[in-house]
This record gives C-alpha cells, structure tokens and sequence, in this order.
DNA sequence: CGATGTTGCCAC
DNA sequence: AAACGTGGCAACATCG
C-alpha cells in the first residue's frame, strides 16, 4: 500500500492511499519525530512510500538510523515518464513543465540540520497528485509492465544511491599515502614531490628548454617542436609515437602529474573522512539511464590508488564484475541465438573465437565494442562483415538502432527509456555542399549515440535490477546479526560501492562466503526480470579481497 | 578576478 | 591498434 509523504510548513503529511489510489488515512507528523514514524511503519507493514525525491528526504533517515525497504522516486520516475515513448499520448505528456521536471536539490546533511534545509528551494505540487498522474500514465500506456519495472528499479537505484553515499567505500588514508609516496616521494610542503621535480630537470636538459613548465600543453608542444619533433599535440598516445630520449621521462611526467593533482594528497583532504569516501551518486544522471556521480571522480577511481580501498578488520570487500555485460544485454535483446551459445562461456569473446567468427580474443572483443559503438576503423571495421555473418540478429538490433538516429528517430531501451531527440536542421537539399556533408556527418555521430543508446541504457537497466536484488538479500542476509548497530549498516553486508557493471559489497568476514552467493543469485534475478525466456547467461566475476586493488 | 572554453586523461 | 559510445574533473588559457 502506497503511502505518500509531503511536506508542509516545518511538518510532514502522510497520506495512506488504497490500490485504486483513494486517501483513506491521512495524519500530520512533526518533522522531528518524522525518522521513528518512518521506522515503526516500515517494520510493521512494509509500504511503499512515495516521495518527491530520495535524495532529499533519505539522507537524513540514514542519519538517523532508519533504513526503508521500499520507496517510489516521483522525480526520477516524472524523468522517464516524460519523455518515455510509451507514454508519449498520455495527459502527463502533455502537462507544461512544471516542478517535477525540476532538478533534486541537494538536501544539507549534517547531524544538526533541519530536515527540510535544502541548498535551494524546489517548488513541486501535492506528492499524491504527481503519484495518482504518473500511474495513470503507465496504466495508459503501451507497455505498462515493463516500464513499471524501469520505474521501480530507478526507485529502487535510488535508494541503494543514498546507501552507499552514507555507508562510505572504506578508505584507509594511510595506505593511500603509501601509495602516493611510493610513486612520487614524500609529499611535498609546497612546489612538485620530488620524484617530479627531478623529471622536470631531466626533461629541461633533454629538449634544451631551461625554462620548461611541462604543466602547459601549449608551451610544452613549443619546447618539443624547438627540439626538432614532430608533435601535433601532448596526448600521451601521440607522443608513444615519437622516437626521443626526452618521451619516456615526459610520459612518466604525465602519469605522474595525473595522479597528483587526481588523486593525490589533496583529493584525500577533501574527499576522506573517518575512513570513508562518500561518493554522491547521481542517479540516472547520463542520458542513457546510467549513473553519474558528483564530486571526487567517484567513477574514475584510477587503478593506482585503489589499494588505499581497505575493508575494516574483520571485514571483507566482495567485489562483482558482469563480465562483458554490454554483449550479453546485446544477445539476450536480440534473441541471438550465435550470441547466446557465445555467452555460456564466462567468457564471451572467448565463446565468440570458438563460434569460428574470428580468430583471437582481441579480435572478438574489438568486433564487439566496436558493433555497440559504431567503429568504422581497425580491428573494428576489419572484423564487422564476419559479425554480420554469425551473430545477425545482435547485428540488425544495432544497425537498426543506428539508422533510426540517423533519420532523427528516437530509440529506446528494453524497458522502454527513450532517447532525447536530436534537436537541430535535418538534412536539407538546398544547403551548401559543405554543409551538407556536416549535416551528413552529424546524423551518423547521431546515429553512433542511438545505437549505443539501446545497449548501454539496457545495461544499466540490468545493473539496476541487480543491485535492487542484491540490496534485498543482504539485507535479509544481516538480519539478527544487528542487534547492537547503531546505524543501520554498522554490523551487516552492505553495498560500498557502484561501478556501471560492477558492485562491492562490505561485509563482515564471516558473511563473505554468503554473500559471493548472493551477489551471483541477484544477477540470476537480473537476467529473469529483463528477458524471462531469453537463454543468455549473465556470468560474473567475483573476488574476495581485503583491498579493492586486489580484485580484478 | 571569476566565468567560460580547451586540453588531456581517468573510469566503464 | 586507433581515435568509435557515455561521463567527471583539474589545470591552463582566455575573456569580460
């Protein structure tokens, strides 16, 4: 039974709605005892609460020790619904825009803040009104089950979203130090660690440039051209191609310097604390349903620091790979049934050269990647007449998907996300010839995107269903082994961290064998919710490991 | 001096 | 190998 929170003034409503959608309880609740009300509610009868956003209002419940099991995000669903193709004649539709279409405001989460301080105001109408709009629109529209499902794995996203931001991925700054230490000497009171500097003064004598800053493009592609190379820019993978006694020292500059001003003692500053970075996920934040993340590169961790990722004593890091996930969603999408017999290999470029299509694993990877991006060159261009050949349904899907995008079509997922349109001039016979060729170009960039769009978007889709599934078990996995936690993940199996199609799992050593079950378990799940009759299998790779640079 | 654009590189 | 999809972010350069 869906019950529905609002606020109003320095107070909440809660409005208890019975299945049809009719108010049969309503009750107003001091915002302070909001947490306990929350709590006593959600354990005695398990609703589905509805609220504008999770964002807002779940921080502060974590905060204050309540964990929910189920809650509907109007604003993430109003996103999806809007622009959904399957709800496109709708009267949600066709509302003007209004607050919910409104970005989250970031709520202020800290111990002592009210639970309404918010960075900025968002005015939205009555929740109940936003909820009744969008399940009509999903009643009325051409595939309500599945877009219910998208719905509910958004919400579901959302919450596992809030989660992990206040569980924290373990992080031990000292080893972070360590690492930082090892590859650029200790850390410096001011000026470039030495390990830097001493590049610095190789590099000035090597290119004959005293002054040298390598810091700026623009001046070191002066100093590399004044030593007589012919470099066209400062991209590492252009200067590999150089041959000079000054590239090695430069590349090992760069890599360097990468990691200092990414990650390096600073970002630690700013980013750790009590042995936690919080990433702020930012759910379906990329067009393709995606997550996006918001401050300290959450989803850009570098492979080189990922050893100061350090599980509690006593503690274990389960850390999940879907193994070549994008082609499996391809296989199962398409029905290919080439592509499926492929996947029952754990792994599927592997299962791909013993198909016959292609002669070695690069190859098959290459072909693939480059089917779901739209290469054109290399390995890509070489080995796609062969794909065609052996894998045609996976194929037709992505090749329809890109002339759909070409002719300025809207594509969408498997739970019917859909693609924005393109915006802009057509092709038109009466531009110019350059302009045409532009136009032309810009539909196939366009096209490049729709057919990503459908793999990638559906993809996140699994890995959301995955992860609701897996918030599910280890929840119930933890239960009785709590009865002393203060907040609701001190002593349980907990998701620490989200990487597109990867999880890690933080849990009590003594679970750990638990919950590897569990993880493959909810990838089982995955499969079965998106493509019930589909035979494609979903492998992963699994880890157990006391640090994160261990799995993998 | 802050806002905006560009470059380059990290992740999947 | 080559430059084909989605992003975030820091630093430098430039603009108003």
């Amino acid at each position: 039974m869906p019950v529905v929170l609002d606020r109003k003034g320095d107070s909440v409503v809660a409005r208890d709605l019975d299945d049809g959608g009719v108010e049969v309880a309503i009750l107003e609740i001091p915002s302070e005892t909001l947490p306990a009300y929350v709590a006593e509610r959600d354990a005695a009868e398990h609703p589905r609460w509805v609220w504008s956003d999770t964002a807002e209002w779940y921080p502060r419940l974590l905060l204050a020790g309540v964990r929910v099991e189920r809650a509907a995000d109007l604003r993430l669903c109003r996103r999806i619904l809007r622009s959904a193709e399957a709800t496109s004649s709708t009267p949600l539709a066709g509302l003007p825009r209004d607050g919910w279409d409104a970005a989250a405001a970031a709520p202020v989460v800290e111990p002592g803040a009210a639970l309404f301080d918010l960075t900025e105001r968002v005015e939205r109408g009555p929740a109940h009104e936003e909820y009744l709009r969008q399940a009509d629109a999903v009643a009325r529209s051409r595939e309500p089950g599945v877009l219910a499902l998208l719905l509910a794995a958004e919400s579901v996203g959302a919450l596992t979203a809030a989660e992990m931001s206040h569980a924290g991925l373990p992080w031990s700054a000292r080893r972070h130090d360590e690492i930082l230490t090892g590859l650029l000497g200790a850390r410096p009171v001011a000026g470039r660690p030495e390990r830097m500097e001493a590049l610095v003064v190789r590099l000035r004598e090597l290119l004959d440039a005293p002054e040298l800053d390598p810091d700026s493009p623009e001046r070191l592609l002066r100093a590399l051209q004044n030593a007589g190379l012919p470099a066209r820019s400062t991209r590492s993978w252009e200067l590999k191609e150089l041959r000079h006694p000054a590239i090695a020292p430069l590349l090992e500059y760069k890599k360097l310097a990468r990691v200092l001003t990414a990650n390096g003692w600073n970002w630690v500053d700013s980013w750790v604390r009590e042995g936690r970075f919080r990433p702020v996920y930012v759910v379906g934040g990329v067009v393709t349903g995606r997550w996006a993340s918001d401050g300290g590169g959450a989803l850009q961790l570098p492979h080189q620091v990922r050893g100061a990722v350090v599980a509690d004593p006593g503690w274990k890091l389960v850390v999940a790979d879907a193994a070549q996930l994008e082609p499996r969603v391809l296989a199962a999408m398409s029905g290919d049934a080439a592509m499926a017999r492929a996947g029952r290999a754990q792994d599927l470029y592997e299962g791909i050269v013993e198909s016959g299509a292609v002669a070695d694993r690069n190859e098959a990877k290459y072909g693939m990647l480059g089917a779901i991006y739209g290469g054109t060159t290399g390995v890509s261009g070489r080995v796609l007449p062969r794909m065609r050949r052996v894998f045609p349904d996976a194929m037709r899907l992505v090749e329809e998907a890109a002339r759909a995008g070409e002719r300025g079509e809207r594509v969408r997922t498997w739970l019917g996300r859909t693609s924005p349109s393109r915006g802009g001039e057509g092709y038109d016979e009466t531009l110019s010839s350059e302009a045409r060729d532009r136009a032309r170009s810009d539909a196939r960039s366009w096209g490049r995107f729709t057919r990503n769009f459908v793999v990638q978007g559906t993809a996140a889709e699994w890995a959301m269903c995955w992860m609701g599934s897996l918030r599910r078990r280890l929840w119930e996995l933890g239960e009785g082994a709590q009865s002393a936690a203060r907040h609701p993940f001190d002593r349980r199996p907990h998701l620490a961290f989200f990487l597109h199609d990867e999880v890690m799992v933080h849990t009590p050593a003594e679970f750990a064998d638990q919950v590897e079950q569990e993880v493959r378990a909810a990838a089982a799940d995955a499969g079965r919710m998106l493509f019930p009759s589909a035979p494609v299998e979903f492998a992963l790779t699994v880890a157990q490991v006391d640090s994160y640079d261990r799995a993998k």
